[in-house]
DNA sequence: GTGCCTTTGTGAACCCACGCACAAAGTCGG
DNA sequence: CCGACTTTGTGCGTGGGTTCACAAAGGCAC
């Protein structure tokens, strides 16, 4: 049996922790673009949204990279981050439907500056087909498997109306893509070792919806006087 | 001190259950639309994508609307968690800020289908005032309390740009607004009792990125063996 | 060099969530 | 009415994540 000895630069990143590391990403961007030298987890944790206690244990599995009365080197650690996310190589993307969430990703800054580059746009209404969005041409979802390869693509986001997503899911699985984000409210099936990730616009919404009614029927204190005969 | 007797309608519901139950709810639409009169734990659980045992535990904490033996009333259960979430009743949502991805918020169906009714679309760019999107006339930010009171908005959602994002949200909550759905790339400050959902479309690629750097990187089994020397 | 001050990194306790496995409860054929 | 079968609802063990609190470590003034 393989005793596991902790130490810093082992290797089993929480996903708890892979989740929060672009947050701490995007402040440390802030805060670098402001010329600030140095920071520490107090004032990052603000700036992230998150509890100092949580963010220096999160920065603890990347390795001990600050400095005890200091803080920690801005340019420093978003290097570190960075590698650790592995936005350091550049990635092929590729967006499948361009309808009006799909023009919108193409058009996203955040994508880009982030070491992802939008190597493909296909759909496959031939109405769409040949548009210029965001410096590229839409192509015919026929050519996907060979955009996928000939241009390298790593990550495809499919962004297609919930009936085609399965049926574009199994074709960029067969091109050997492993890893999908998914914006078509559909559960995708997948072989093992592939990576779906999923955004539902709609399930945020429900969610505050569920939290905006609570407080609206009297209040954060639990309604457990609600009466119990209700029964529809 | 009150001892919290557990039962059936007991208002206290985990917010991981919270955040599952419109998974549940899209799957048993589909269900529905199929005219499936009943559904076992195992079946909706496959076509929600989660553990049944999970299914259950979080039902459970509903109500208990299963019959055992059979499984699940199918349009029974839609309305039971519909209420549970609050989307029986009609929110009215405004939209700020219509770049690409308010555009694609504003037409995307899955809003209108949840009982959410776009009430209002604002923009500061006086350019894209007065367009007709989705069948509402953009109107220009500097109505936006007047908009809220008027319209009655209970939720807003914010599409601008990072450095307008906090302006925006303070503006809405001084207008009474306690729900507010975050897709700028910033990290909200608002009062206790305010709810702030955010979406980052770029840290799920980010999320992606690390898995698919970690598959390359010598496949599933830990990388223990990384050199250890690499320090920058 | 010494002592004080700041801040990190982490041990340890706590809490929530997941999933197994099973008893309870209901259906259905005969 | 009964017995076999199906499926729910949940008690319980396990594991992961969050948070507190503090010792260790480095900087800085003198």
């Amino acid at each position: 049996m393989i005793r596991r000895i902790p130490q810093a630069r082992d290797r089993g990143i929480p996903d708890a922790t892979v989740a929060r590391l672009p947050l701490y990403l995007r402040a440390l961007n802030g805060l670098a673009e402001r010329g600030t030298p140095t920071v520490s987890s107090e004032d990052l944790a603000l700036a992230a949204g998150v509890n100092s206690a949580k963010l220096r244990k999160d920065l603890s599995h990347l390795g001990s990279y600050g400095t005890r009365g200091v803080g920690y080197d801005v340019q420093y650690l978003i290097y570190q981050i960075s590698r650790e996310l592995g936005l350091t190589q550049d990635w092929a993307v590729a967006i499948v439907g361009v309808g009006n969430l799909g023009r919108a990703l193409a058009n996203y800054g955040g994508f880009v500056s982030r070491g992802f580059r939008i190597a493909g746009l296909l759909d496959a209404d031939p109405r769409v087909v040949g548009d210029r969005i965001a410096g590229l041409v839409v192509e015919h979802t026929d050519e996907l498997e060979a955009v996928i390869k000939k241009r390298g693509v790593s990550i495809v986001v499919i962004a297609t109306p919930a009936t085609a997503a399965q049926q574009v899911c199994d074709r960029v699985i067969a091109s050997g893509v492993t890893s999908i984000l998914n914006f078509a409210p559909v559960v995708l099936a997948v072989p093992d070792g592939v990576d779906v990730r999923k955004v539902d616009l709609s399930i945020e919404l429900q969610i505050l919806a569920f939290h905006e009614q609570r407080k609206a029927n009297g209040g954060p204190i639990m309604a457990e006087e609600w009466p119990d005969g209700v029964v529809m």
